[in-house]
DNA sequence: GCTGTTATGCGTAGACCATACGCAGAACTA
DNA sequence: TAGTTCTGCGTATGGTCTACGCATAACAGC
């Protein structure tokens, strides 16, 4: 088996190394007729367009007025192109917090900042990933979150663990709010009714017997209001704050 | 458009309403040669064995020593058939909380035991999900974990969302969890050695005064070393925990 | 200026994939 | 026995990614 290492560590595939800057163009052959940044970009255009599921080789070239084929001399495969795609769809990061605002204000921005992302481009959580962040934008947005807990007494471990803690519910709650959206989309149903006419369903199905708390949830009429979605996220970070906070007090004492 | 309602709600498709028992089987034409839950256990066992990419029409379908095609007299497309292995694949759900636990250790007990499910099937984690759960199972979890709050004094809505903070969070974890092992099997590396290698990966990319916390973090080993998987996953439940017991102390006083 | 080397653009083709459609035959009802 | 309805599934369509190889363009060294 080639294990994908050498002497300096393990080997990056050459368009993420040249995201980096680390590649110089060789001297010889035809000037390249296209860039890896251009690429990335109108596949940008593509799934801001058209979804994910839009974006093949085929299509991406296409609005390059490019051949297929010719990406492959850019992009080793689709999925390098993807996690480009990703780098580049999550836009430079918020920047570090304002030194007056303490953690907790600082990580909430941090938080906001991706929400936002997510809800301007629902196919970034669409996107298969496939290990730990190694491109240039990922990492600043992880240094910018780092940032955030300078000032705590937090272990440098504690801290990345809060952070994954932190981006993991965002995305979580992202997702569920896009499925909504795309659920109601595709069922041609209004938004606001999509909710609703799921706890009619599963009231329709559940026998209350087996189902007692589920049933009591329903007819708490819990999912039959439309609330502002945005306080979903902000009751959930609001928890997980609460937790952090508790751990940087006990850390402080 | 045609809106996917009827009188009684939203439609199901087929072959989840005969997952609930809804659907008697007419009593014309030849008997049918197989059923859905073998197609189901059938696809299931690929992607034990293979994983979810393996999952294919043809695939499960030669496994049944069927015809590809046949396969669609069951189920109505391969999503739903997706939808079902998901069902089939979290199996039964843990239980009701043993009643003298308090509700933290009931909700860890309903944590601890999706994490078991997700590390023993990640395949689970790879299924594009596309809305809310419908699917008996899958309600029949949602039952259990909203049981373990019936002591609090937290209102139905925010006993909902706890259990999709919770979900969420071992979802997230283990989707992290997995893809270390799925790396480093792709790369032909130890498991233990995947952290560290991106340690070293990560501390060549970048400029210590550019991302100075970041370096901070890098120096302090906490990547290098390969601490129990379980760890970080009880480190970001207890964070959590304890934010919802702030919850749960404040609404009771 | 010529030649060898190297990169590029990209056409062809292969190996998959999901699934629409339609037909032959089985099992029931009347 | 005739009619109806459902099953199994063969064929075919249109999509996917990408391995391979060829013609050509641009440079380096002589």
């Amino acid at each position: 088996m080639a294990a994908k290492t050498n002497d300096s560590g393990p080997v990056l595939p050459p368009a993420i190394e040249s995201a980096w800057g680390l590649r110089e163009r060789p001297p010889k052959g035809p000037r390249p007729g296209m860039s890896v940044p251009a690429i990335v970009d109108a596949a940008v255009r593509v799934a801001d367009a058209d979804g994910l599921a839009a974006v093949s080789m085929s299509r991406v070239a296409k609005e390059l007025g490019a051949a297929t084929m010719a990406l492959y001399r850019y992009v080793g495969s689709k999925d390098e192109l993807l996690m480009l795609m990703v780098d580049s769809g999550y836009g430079p990061s918020p920047g570090p917090p304002d030194p007056q605002d303490d953690w907790r204000t600082g990580l909430t921005r941090w938080a906001w900042a991706e929400h936002e992302v997510l809800r301007r481009r629902s196919w970034l959580l669409h996107v298969p990933i496939s290990g730990p962040p190694i491109t240039p934008q990922q990492l600043g947005w992880m240094e910018d979150g780092l940032r955030c807990l300078d000032g705590t007494a937090l272990g440098e471990g504690e801290k990345m663990s809060v952070l994954l803690l932190i981006t993991g519910y965002v995305r979580n709650e992202a997702t569920l709010t896009s499925q909504i959206a795309e659920g109601s989309r595709a069922a041609g149903v209004e938004p606001a009714e999509m909710m609703p006419a799921y706890g009619r369903l599963v009231a329709r199905l559940i026998d209350p017997t087996r189902f007692p708390a589920l049933h009591r949830v329903l007819n708490a009429g819990v999912l039959s209001q439309d609330d502002h979605p945005d306080d979903e996220f902000v009751f959930g970070l609001d928890r997980i704050l609460d937790g952090v906070e508790a751990l940087v007090h006990r850390r402080a004492a």
